[in-house]
DNA sequence: GTGCTTGCAAACAGTTTGCAGATAG
DNA sequence: CTATCTGCAAACTGTTTGCAAGCAC
Protein backbone atom coordinates (compact mmCIF):
# COMPACT_ATOMS: atom_id res chain seq x y z
CA UNK A 1 0.00 0.00 0.00
CA UNK A 2 1.39 3.44 -0.80
CA UNK A 3 1.90 6.05 1.87
CA UNK A 4 -0.85 8.37 0.74
CA UNK A 5 -3.46 5.64 0.77
CA UNK A 6 -2.37 4.46 4.20
CA UNK A 7 -2.48 8.03 5.51
CA UNK A 8 -6.01 8.53 4.23
CA UNK A 9 -7.04 5.22 5.68
CA UNK A 10 -5.70 6.09 9.09
CA UNK A 11 -7.19 9.58 9.19
CA UNK A 12 -10.57 8.24 8.08
CA UNK A 13 -10.44 5.55 10.72
CA UNK A 14 -9.65 8.10 13.41
CA UNK A 15 -12.52 10.35 12.32
CA UNK A 16 -14.94 7.42 12.13
CA UNK A 17 -14.14 6.39 15.66
CA UNK A 18 -14.96 9.86 16.89
CA UNK A 19 -11.44 11.09 17.51
CA UNK A 20 -10.62 14.67 16.69
CA UNK A 21 -8.15 15.39 13.96
CA UNK A 22 -5.93 17.90 15.68
CA UNK A 23 -2.99 19.27 13.71
CA UNK A 24 -0.63 17.46 16.06
CA UNK A 25 -2.29 14.12 15.45
CA UNK A 26 -2.35 14.54 11.71
CA UNK A 27 1.30 15.53 11.65
CA UNK A 28 2.30 12.59 13.83
CA UNK A 29 0.43 10.08 11.70
CA UNK A 30 1.92 11.57 8.57
CA UNK A 31 5.42 11.45 9.97
CA UNK A 32 5.03 7.90 11.16
CA UNK A 33 3.80 6.70 7.80
CA UNK A 34 6.38 8.57 5.77
CA UNK A 35 9.23 7.38 7.94
CA UNK A 36 10.91 4.18 6.88
CA UNK A 37 13.10 3.94 9.96
CA UNK A 38 10.51 3.20 12.64
CA UNK A 39 11.21 6.17 14.91
CA UNK A 40 11.06 6.30 18.68
CA UNK A 41 8.73 8.58 20.63
CA UNK A 42 11.62 10.90 21.30
CA UNK A 43 12.58 11.10 17.64
CA UNK A 44 8.98 11.81 16.69
CA UNK A 45 8.83 14.51 19.33
CA UNK A 46 11.99 16.19 18.07
CA UNK A 47 10.72 16.35 14.53
CA UNK A 48 7.23 17.54 15.42
CA UNK A 49 8.60 20.09 17.81
CA UNK A 50 10.06 21.91 14.81
CA UNK A 51 6.57 22.28 13.37
CA UNK A 52 4.76 22.82 16.68
CA UNK A 53 7.06 24.58 19.12
CA UNK A 54 4.69 24.03 22.03
CA UNK A 55 4.10 20.36 21.37
CA UNK A 56 4.87 18.08 24.28
CA UNK A 57 6.22 14.57 24.56
CA UNK A 58 3.08 13.63 26.47
CA UNK A 59 0.99 14.29 23.38
CA UNK A 60 3.28 12.08 21.33
CA UNK A 61 2.86 9.28 23.83
CA UNK A 62 -0.88 9.77 24.07
CA UNK A 63 -1.29 9.68 20.32
CA UNK A 64 0.91 6.63 19.95
CA UNK A 65 -1.10 4.94 22.67
CA UNK A 66 -4.29 5.73 20.79
CA UNK A 67 -2.96 4.28 17.54
CA UNK A 68 -1.75 1.22 19.38
CA UNK A 69 -5.19 0.68 20.91
CA UNK A 70 -6.72 0.95 17.46
CA UNK A 71 -4.28 -1.70 16.30
CA UNK A 72 -2.90 0.59 13.64
CA UNK A 73 0.63 0.80 14.88
CA UNK A 74 3.17 -1.80 15.96
CA UNK A 75 5.13 -1.00 19.08
CA UNK A 76 8.59 -2.52 18.94
CA UNK A 77 10.13 -2.74 22.39
CA UNK A 78 13.62 -4.00 23.03
CA UNK A 79 13.98 -3.51 26.75
CA UNK A 80 17.38 -1.89 26.56
CA UNK A 81 16.32 0.99 24.39
CA UNK A 82 13.30 3.17 23.80
CA UNK A 83 10.37 1.72 21.91
CA UNK A 84 10.07 2.12 18.17
CA UNK A 85 6.87 2.54 16.19
CA UNK A 86 5.80 1.10 12.87
CA UNK A 87 2.60 2.27 11.24
CA UNK A 88 3.27 1.13 7.70
CA UNK A 89 1.73 -2.27 8.27
CA UNK A 90 -0.11 -3.19 11.47
CA UNK A 91 0.23 -6.94 10.93
CA UNK A 92 3.24 -8.60 12.49
CA UNK A 93 6.20 -8.79 10.16
CA UNK A 94 9.93 -9.29 10.65
CA UNK A 95 12.30 -6.45 11.42
CA UNK A 96 15.95 -6.03 10.72
CA UNK A 97 17.78 -4.01 13.35
CA UNK A 98 21.25 -2.54 12.92
CA UNK A 99 22.93 -2.84 16.30
CA UNK A 100 25.32 -0.03 15.44
CA UNK A 101 23.18 2.81 14.10
CA UNK A 102 19.88 1.49 15.43
CA UNK A 103 18.19 1.78 12.07
CA UNK A 104 15.30 -0.64 11.71
CA UNK A 105 13.98 -1.74 8.34
CA UNK A 106 11.39 -4.17 7.05
CA UNK A 107 13.17 -6.90 5.13
CA UNK A 108 11.41 -8.76 2.36
CA UNK A 109 11.07 -12.27 3.64
CA UNK A 110 8.30 -14.76 3.32
CA UNK A 111 6.21 -15.13 6.45
CA UNK A 112 5.99 -18.53 8.02
CA UNK A 113 2.46 -19.37 8.98
CA UNK A 114 3.40 -23.00 9.27
CA UNK A 115 5.87 -22.44 12.08
CA UNK A 116 3.27 -20.71 14.25
CA UNK A 117 0.91 -23.61 13.63
CA UNK A 118 3.58 -26.11 14.59
CA UNK A 119 4.28 -24.26 17.81
CA UNK A 120 0.59 -24.08 18.62
CA UNK A 121 0.10 -27.78 18.00
CA UNK A 122 3.13 -28.79 20.06
CA UNK A 123 2.47 -26.49 23.01
CA UNK A 124 -1.30 -26.21 23.31
CA UNK A 125 -0.99 -22.44 23.30
CA UNK A 126 -3.51 -20.39 21.43
CA UNK A 127 -1.14 -18.24 19.41
CA UNK A 128 -2.28 -14.74 18.66
CA UNK A 129 0.78 -12.98 17.40
CA UNK A 130 4.48 -13.27 16.97
CA UNK A 131 7.55 -11.24 16.54
CA UNK A 132 10.68 -11.92 14.56
CA UNK A 133 13.69 -9.63 14.70
CA UNK A 134 17.09 -10.02 13.14
CA UNK A 135 20.02 -8.17 14.64
CA UNK A 136 23.06 -7.32 12.61
CA UNK A 137 25.10 -4.62 10.99
CA UNK A 138 23.73 -2.69 8.05
CA UNK A 139 25.77 -2.16 4.87
CA UNK A 140 26.54 1.47 5.72
CA UNK A 141 27.91 0.57 9.15
CA UNK A 142 29.91 -2.31 7.70
CA UNK A 143 31.66 0.13 5.37
CA UNK A 144 32.29 2.55 8.16
CA UNK A 145 33.83 -0.22 10.24
CA UNK A 146 36.03 -1.30 7.33
CA UNK A 147 37.36 2.24 6.91
CA UNK A 148 38.49 2.56 10.50
CA UNK B 1 22.09 -30.31 28.78
CA UNK B 2 20.84 -31.09 32.25
CA UNK B 3 20.62 -28.45 34.94
CA UNK B 4 23.41 -29.80 37.10
CA UNK B 5 25.87 -29.86 34.21
CA UNK B 6 24.91 -26.36 33.15
CA UNK B 7 25.30 -25.12 36.72
CA UNK B 8 28.77 -26.61 37.01
CA UNK B 9 29.71 -25.17 33.67
CA UNK B 10 28.62 -21.70 34.66
CA UNK B 11 30.29 -21.75 38.06
CA UNK B 12 33.51 -23.02 36.54
CA UNK B 13 33.42 -20.35 33.89
CA UNK B 14 32.91 -17.65 36.52
CA UNK B 15 35.81 -18.94 38.59
CA UNK B 16 38.06 -19.23 35.53
CA UNK B 17 37.43 -15.63 34.63
CA UNK B 18 38.50 -14.52 38.06
CA UNK B 19 35.09 -13.70 39.47
CA UNK B 20 34.39 -14.53 43.07
CA UNK B 21 31.82 -17.14 43.89
CA UNK B 22 29.84 -15.35 46.53
CA UNK B 23 26.88 -17.16 48.04
CA UNK B 24 24.57 -14.63 46.39
CA UNK B 25 25.99 -15.31 42.95
CA UNK B 26 25.88 -19.04 43.31
CA UNK B 27 22.28 -18.90 44.50
CA UNK B 28 21.26 -16.63 41.64
CA UNK B 29 22.86 -18.81 39.00
CA UNK B 30 21.28 -21.87 40.53
CA UNK B 31 17.86 -20.27 40.61
CA UNK B 32 18.12 -19.08 37.04
CA UNK B 33 19.11 -22.47 35.75
CA UNK B 34 16.50 -24.36 37.74
CA UNK B 35 13.73 -22.01 36.74
CA UNK B 36 11.82 -22.93 33.64
CA UNK B 37 9.81 -19.72 33.55
CA UNK B 38 12.49 -17.17 32.69
CA UNK B 39 12.11 -14.92 35.74
CA UNK B 40 12.48 -11.16 35.90
CA UNK B 41 15.04 -9.38 38.08
CA UNK B 42 12.30 -8.59 40.56
CA UNK B 43 11.15 -12.19 40.75
CA UNK B 44 14.71 -13.36 41.26
CA UNK B 45 15.16 -10.79 43.99
CA UNK B 46 12.02 -11.88 45.82
CA UNK B 47 13.09 -15.51 45.87
CA UNK B 48 16.68 -14.85 46.87
CA UNK B 49 15.59 -12.42 49.53
CA UNK B 50 14.05 -15.36 51.37
CA UNK B 51 17.48 -17.02 51.55
CA UNK B 52 19.49 -13.82 52.03
CA UNK B 53 17.43 -11.29 53.95
CA UNK B 54 19.93 -8.51 53.30
CA UNK B 55 20.30 -9.14 49.60
CA UNK B 56 19.60 -6.15 47.41
CA UNK B 57 18.09 -5.73 43.99
CA UNK B 58 21.27 -4.00 42.90
CA UNK B 59 23.21 -7.20 43.40
CA UNK B 60 20.70 -9.08 41.30
CA UNK B 61 21.12 -6.58 38.48
CA UNK B 62 24.88 -6.54 38.78
CA UNK B 63 25.07 -10.31 38.63
CA UNK B 64 22.70 -10.50 35.68
CA UNK B 65 24.77 -7.87 33.93
CA UNK B 66 27.88 -9.94 34.53
CA UNK B 67 26.29 -13.08 33.11
CA UNK B 68 25.02 -11.12 30.15
CA UNK B 69 28.52 -9.79 29.45
CA UNK B 70 29.85 -13.32 29.59
CA UNK B 71 27.23 -14.30 27.04
CA UNK B 72 25.80 -16.91 29.37
CA UNK B 73 22.36 -15.47 29.79
CA UNK B 74 19.76 -14.23 27.34
CA UNK B 75 18.01 -11.01 28.29
CA UNK B 76 14.49 -10.91 26.95
CA UNK B 77 13.15 -7.38 26.85
CA UNK B 78 9.63 -6.54 25.80
CA UNK B 79 9.51 -2.82 26.35
CA UNK B 80 6.19 -2.83 28.15
CA UNK B 81 7.30 -5.10 30.94
CA UNK B 82 10.38 -5.90 32.93
CA UNK B 83 13.12 -7.92 31.31
CA UNK B 84 13.23 -11.66 31.66
CA UNK B 85 16.31 -13.83 31.88
CA UNK B 86 17.10 -17.20 30.33
CA UNK B 87 20.27 -19.02 31.32
CA UNK B 88 19.33 -22.49 30.17
CA UNK B 89 20.73 -21.95 26.69
CA UNK B 90 22.69 -18.85 25.71
CA UNK B 91 22.10 -19.32 22.00
CA UNK B 92 19.08 -17.59 20.51
CA UNK B 93 15.99 -19.75 20.46
CA UNK B 94 12.28 -19.05 20.18
CA UNK B 95 10.13 -18.18 23.16
CA UNK B 96 6.46 -18.65 23.78
CA UNK B 97 4.90 -15.96 25.93
CA UNK B 98 1.50 -16.21 27.60
CA UNK B 99 0.02 -12.74 27.42
CA UNK B 100 -2.26 -13.50 30.34
CA UNK B 101 -0.05 -14.97 33.06
CA UNK B 102 3.25 -13.81 31.56
CA UNK B 103 4.75 -17.27 31.74
CA UNK B 104 7.47 -17.78 29.14
CA UNK B 105 8.53 -21.20 27.94
CA UNK B 106 10.90 -22.60 25.35
CA UNK B 107 8.88 -24.38 22.70
CA UNK B 108 10.36 -27.23 20.73
CA UNK B 109 10.59 -25.95 17.21
CA UNK B 110 13.17 -26.40 14.56
CA UNK B 111 15.40 -23.41 14.11
CA UNK B 112 15.53 -21.82 10.70
CA UNK B 113 19.05 -21.04 9.67
CA UNK B 114 17.93 -20.67 6.09
CA UNK B 115 15.65 -17.73 6.83
CA UNK B 116 18.47 -15.71 8.42
CA UNK B 117 20.62 -16.44 5.38
CA UNK B 118 17.88 -15.30 3.04
CA UNK B 119 17.48 -12.07 4.96
CA UNK B 120 21.21 -11.47 4.94
CA UNK B 121 21.44 -12.06 1.20
CA UNK B 122 18.49 -9.82 0.38
CA UNK B 123 19.45 -6.94 2.67
CA UNK B 124 23.23 -6.87 2.72
CA UNK B 125 23.13 -6.91 6.51
CA UNK B 126 25.66 -8.93 8.42
CA UNK B 127 23.30 -10.84 10.66
CA UNK B 128 24.61 -11.69 14.11
CA UNK B 129 21.59 -12.78 16.03
CA UNK B 130 17.86 -13.02 15.95
CA UNK B 131 14.88 -13.27 18.16
CA UNK B 132 11.61 -15.06 17.64
CA UNK B 133 8.75 -14.77 20.09
CA UNK B 134 5.26 -16.16 19.89
CA UNK B 135 2.52 -14.50 21.92
CA UNK B 136 -0.58 -16.36 22.92
CA UNK B 137 -2.55 -17.90 25.73
CA UNK B 138 -1.25 -20.92 27.55
CA UNK B 139 -3.43 -23.99 28.17
CA UNK B 140 -3.96 -23.13 31.85
CA UNK B 141 -5.16 -19.63 31.05
CA UNK B 142 -7.42 -20.94 28.29
CA UNK B 143 -9.15 -23.18 30.81
CA UNK B 144 -9.48 -20.41 33.28
CA UNK B 145 -11.06 -18.20 30.63
CA UNK B 146 -13.48 -20.97 29.66
CA UNK B 147 -14.64 -21.38 33.26
CA UNK B 148 -15.54 -17.73 33.68
C1' DG C 1 -20.84 25.70 23.55
C1' DT C 2 -19.21 20.97 24.86
C1' DG C 3 -16.06 17.92 26.02
C1' DC C 4 -12.11 15.85 23.95
C1' DT C 5 -7.24 17.21 23.55
C1' DT C 6 -3.16 19.52 24.73
C1' DG C 7 0.86 20.73 27.47
C1' DC C 8 2.92 21.15 31.69
C1' DA C 9 4.75 19.09 35.71
C1' DA C 10 4.86 15.62 38.75
C1' DA C 11 4.69 10.71 39.37
C1' DC C 12 6.20 6.17 38.14
C1' DA C 13 8.79 1.68 37.26
C1' DG C 14 12.60 -0.63 36.01
C1' DT C 15 17.36 -0.22 35.90
C1' DT C 16 21.97 1.76 36.87
C1' DT C 17 25.51 3.97 39.62
C1' DG C 18 28.64 5.68 43.57
C1' DC C 19 30.41 4.69 47.58
C1' DA C 20 31.60 2.75 52.22
C1' DG C 21 31.82 -1.37 54.61
C1' DA C 22 32.06 -6.52 54.17
C1' DT C 23 34.28 -10.70 52.45
C1' DA C 24 36.25 -14.43 49.06
C1' DG C 25 40.48 -16.03 47.80
C1' DC D 1 45.70 -8.86 53.33
C1' DT D 2 43.56 -6.87 49.27
C1' DA D 3 40.78 -6.32 45.51
C1' DT D 4 36.34 -7.44 44.48
C1' DC D 5 31.61 -7.61 45.88
C1' DT D 6 27.58 -6.24 48.48
C1' DG D 7 23.90 -3.28 49.96
C1' DC D 8 22.10 1.06 50.48
C1' DA D 9 20.40 5.21 48.57
C1' DA D 10 20.26 8.32 45.10
C1' DA D 11 20.24 9.13 40.17
C1' DC D 12 18.52 8.15 35.62
C1' DT D 13 15.51 7.12 31.53
C1' DG D 14 11.57 6.19 29.17
C1' DT D 15 6.80 6.35 29.91
C1' DT D 16 2.36 7.55 32.18
C1' DT D 17 -0.88 10.45 34.63
C1' DG D 18 -3.69 14.52 36.63
C1' DC D 19 -5.31 18.67 35.75
C1' DA D 20 -6.34 23.35 33.95
C1' DA D 21 -6.50 25.84 29.70
C1' DG D 22 -7.32 25.40 24.64
C1' DC D 23 -9.53 24.10 20.56
C1' DA D 24 -12.09 20.74 17.06
C1' DC D 25 -16.42 19.96 15.92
Amino acid sequence: MDSQARLDELLTRLREQGYRLTPQRVALVQLLIDSKTHPSAGQIYEQLHAQFPTMSLATVYKTLHLLKEMGEVLELGFGDDDNRYDASDPDPHPHLVCIRCRKIIDPDVPVFETLAQEVAAASGYHILSHRLDFFGICPACQEEAAEN
